[in-house]
DNA sequence: TCAAGAATGTAGCACAGGCTACATTTCAGC
DNA sequence: GCTGAAATGTAGCCTGTGCTACATTCTTGA
């Protein structure tokens, strides 16, 4: 069924269903990011620690997003990011960072930032990341 | 691996997941609620148009909700909410308008805040609500 | 009343993303 | 250089959530 030929509320639950697929991408080009700044290398360990799974799943997971062009591994080498990988990661950490300043703003407690951006991150149009700016600004005007 | 062995990152992820898998609960009898007050029956075909999926992905769905205890059904009563099922509905429904009415305060469009509502609505702690809250009676005062 | 179309249900497939158990590879310290 | 532990990888399982193809059952209009 084409998108178009979906009613509005099914097009908006068809949109959830895919931005779901590309959480688990996100996620992970962003926490590989983090760690090759940090460390210069990212292991499937540090990863198995950062998302609390067995690494099994890590390592299915890299599969998947080497398939998919966003990374490559190599044993010498380890797990570096391609350009469009690394492009994704950097996207995401900004937005992440909105959201959880927004959060703070609002008045939300660090901790419960985090963890909220967390879930709601994937899921917000370029519209409301606007409006997010948008108030940050107001309240850093006074 | 015991939630409170891991580190808080991994338990922010780990709430995710759990928040993913409560969604599709909650979507569908927030639907099939809205669609017993309307009709005052809900049918496999009028879920198969909400959310755009096949009739046999609803039919699943439901298969598993009538297993956790939220819904009911018959041939002849059709598809009726548990206590349970009702209450989780009204709860999502009442979150749901919360959202929404946040982010038409904040400046986003209807039709921007019904479709990011739907993303982000499973994934807010109280505490994030709450300043939700605060910032629309504000908004209103002012 | 009965035949066609709508609604519902079943069988069986795919893939994502979890897991444990077992195998191999790498690396550090003696 | 060897050995044991850490890291990585493989095999094979489960569940959720999507699908198409094929029944079956219900409903409705001629």
């Amino acid at each position: 069924m084409a998108d178009d030929t979906l009613k509005p509320v099914a097009q908006r639950h068809e949109r959830v269903r895919r931005q779901h697929n590309d959480e688990l991408a996100e996620d992970y080009v962003e926490a590989i990011h983090g760690l090759l700044e940090e460390n210069e290398q990212a292991r499937v360990t540090d990863l198995q620690g950062i998302f609390g799974v067995s690494h099994v799943s890590v390592i299915r997971a890299l599969d998947r997003l080497e398939a998919r062009g966003l990374l490559e591994r190599s044993r010498k080498e380890g797990i570096r990011l391609s350009a469009e990988g690394q492009q994704m990661a950097q996207e995401s950490a900004r937005r992440h960072e909105l959201v959880v300043k927004f959060l703070r703003v609002l008045g939300v407690s660090n901790t419960r930032a985090e963890a909220d951006a967390e879930g709601i991150e994937h899921h917000l149009s370029e519209e409301t990341l606007r409006a997010m700016r948008r108030l940050i600004r107001q309240r850093e005007r006074g």
